[in-house]
DNA sequence: CTGAAAGCGCTTACAG
DNA sequence: CTGAAAGCGCTTACAG
């Protein structure tokens, strides 16, 4: 055994913090090896209760914490993973990032956060920073092509949130149940057509939504047609007032309740009552849907689940390599205030 | 020099991703000691032009990317900080955290996030499971106790943002210049009075909001008095709407905007005009506090900035020891919106 | 059940 | 300028 008794005087190098208790520190305080001290702080049972106990003891005297890194070279984990999310000011990724956190601090694994800010450039070189030392990595909402995906999912571990690759374990709630209800509502409405503000152009989600949006409205015989937009932001709503308008639609269903809350902003600046004039849904509930004047009539999403259920499904994949469960049960829902009304009455 | 040829044959570990080239598949590529690798990428300049080139062509065709958790251990850091903020879904903190990451990343560090949810027994849970993996904290609106706050920063080089501790780096915008701003801007609408609708009791920002609040009304002859609340959220507004009409108050400041807008709101529904009847004035002009009704007249701070700052001055101690900087320059503002008005008039 | 040894992938004095 | 060796703090076969 190397003569340890030195070691923080012979440390050259800058700690910034006094030098943390070691293992051996431990070993020589319980009379053990530095093994059996290992053994006894990571696999309780294997090793006599009272070597056990007086190990604990002198790691507690000591306050020994292992040391995570060194933990992290022999066994290839550093008990981390990476979460990529779209944007932070976007409501929308509270629940993600909570959901996530929670099933990490559950496991005892620590996320470590970036925004790819809706760029897919972004999002890679975020990814690629974060590759090396996480254990795994989720994506929510992700902009980068499947390709792409495919080949940083090699690297290591990867679960997708709100969208779906082929051979990727993937976490989302079915959002026909709230469509449904969102077109049922309308239809019950008056309505007669819905126009959906699409989000970004490579999101999975939105294209998802649109074609779900598509089969509802022909099975409701109602109208339906999509209008792009130019970010799913407050402003990209604001930006599609005008095509609402000369659109002449009665009832839009927009990719995002940030898009819908700047629709409804615009529409009511420039003349239109909502929803008087034009009834609009938005997508997901965030956090102040229900402050806007007129509060939001949107499609509730079990995010902060459907996140949790996926950082679950990565550390299984991580720890006992077992497959990653579905996210089963999770379901949307249409919550309606006051932001949808009559459609027959608008129209003329 | 050990054989690593049957390296990954006789690893049992399962590692997760097919193992990463290490040091010596480089070296062995480029017919160096792999000491000599190490150098070549590290400190360049060190190793003949010729050499380096021959160890470079040979990473980049292996791909190699070195092991943080193998250079953190010699090196003892991980090239990680610690950020921790008190609520995700405060988009005060958006900023906090795109000025610690732009800073971060420029340095080549990674920040892990965590929130405390407004609990210090949280932060402290959260610093605790951050401090073994980063080589440094910085502490957001931090609710933890001067004591601990010094303990923990024993442990790890730690940084304040928006809070003041005797002895650790602070970090913070110079409330005076908006707040001076705040108070001319109300007296000339006519007030006689303010009220200050506190924060967190342990809120350091919100005593020296207060402190300096006062200062500066009893140099214009305003009067000035403080109200408690129950909690720095849109509901903790709400709440002292009832005290704030029952005191007759006129000209309200609130601890942030998320509790003015709360308080805006419930003012308005209980029937009392903003501006017509109160005046109400936030902290910190978040995003969102332009599309209230009315528009929020408030006090902004450049929060970016100001943990941008925070992080440079963290990574500055942590690389140089160079002493921190302080946050010299930047200073509140206030933004004139539609929130406050004629103070005369409303009085009678 | 426990000790002694080897090894995880780097970096850094120490020689030459 | 570069090689050979030791060491960072753990964990895990391998013996006994």
């Amino acid at each position: 055994m190397p003569d340890r008794s030195d070691r923080s005087a012979s440390s050259s190098r800058s700690r910034a913090s006094k030098d943390a208790p070691t293992i051996y520190d431990v070993a020589a305080l319980a009379g053990v090896n530095p093994s059996t001290v290992s053994r006894a702080l990571t696999t309780p049972g294997r090793i006599s209760g009272k070597t056990e106990r007086r190990v604990r003891d002198a790691a507690e005297k000591l306050n020994y914490q292992a040391n995570p890194m060194a933990r992290a070279l022999h066994t290839g984990r550093s008990r981390m993973i990476g979460l990529v999310i779209a944007d932070f000011t976007n409501p929308v990724f509270f629940e993600v990032v909570r959901g996530a956190e929670k099933s990490a601090a559950d496991q005892d694994y620590v996320v470590v956060l970036v925004e790819s800010r809706e760029s897919a450039e972004n999002e890679l070189r975020a990814v690629r920073r974060l590759l090396p030392v996480v254990d795994g990595i989720v994506l929510s909402t992700s902009r980068l092509a499947d390709e792409r995906i495919r080949e940083l999912s090699a690297v290591k571990p990867l679960v997708l949130v709100n969208r779906v690759v082929d051979g990727i374990p993937a976490f989302y709630a079915d959002i026909d149940r709230g469509i449904a209800e969102a077109v049922e509502h309308l239809r019950d409405l008056g309505h007669r057509a819905i126009v959906y503000v699409a989000g970004p152009a490579d999101s999975w989600m939105s294209q998802r939504r649109a074609t779900s949006l598509a089969a509802h409205c022909a099975q409701a015989g109602m109208g339906f047609s999509v209008l792009p937009s130019s970010a799913p932001t407050l402003d990209g709503g604001r930006a599609i007032a005008g095509a609402i308008r000369t659109g002449g639609g009665t009832a839009v269903v927009a990719y995002n309740d940030l898009m819908a809350i700047g629709l409804m902003e615009e529409l009511i600046a420039s003349g239109a009552g909502v929803p008087g004039t034009v009834s609009v849904v938005g997508f997901d509930d965030i956090f102040g849907s229900d402050l806007t004047t007129p509060r939001l009539t949107t499609i509730s999403s079990p995010l902060h689940d459907v996140s949790a259920l996926a950082v679950g499904g990565l550390i299984g994949l991580l720890d006992k390599a077992e497959p990653a469960a579905p996210s089963a049960e999770l379901v949307t829902r249409l919550v309606v205030r006051e932001s949808t009304g009559r459609g027959d009455l608008a129209t003329d």
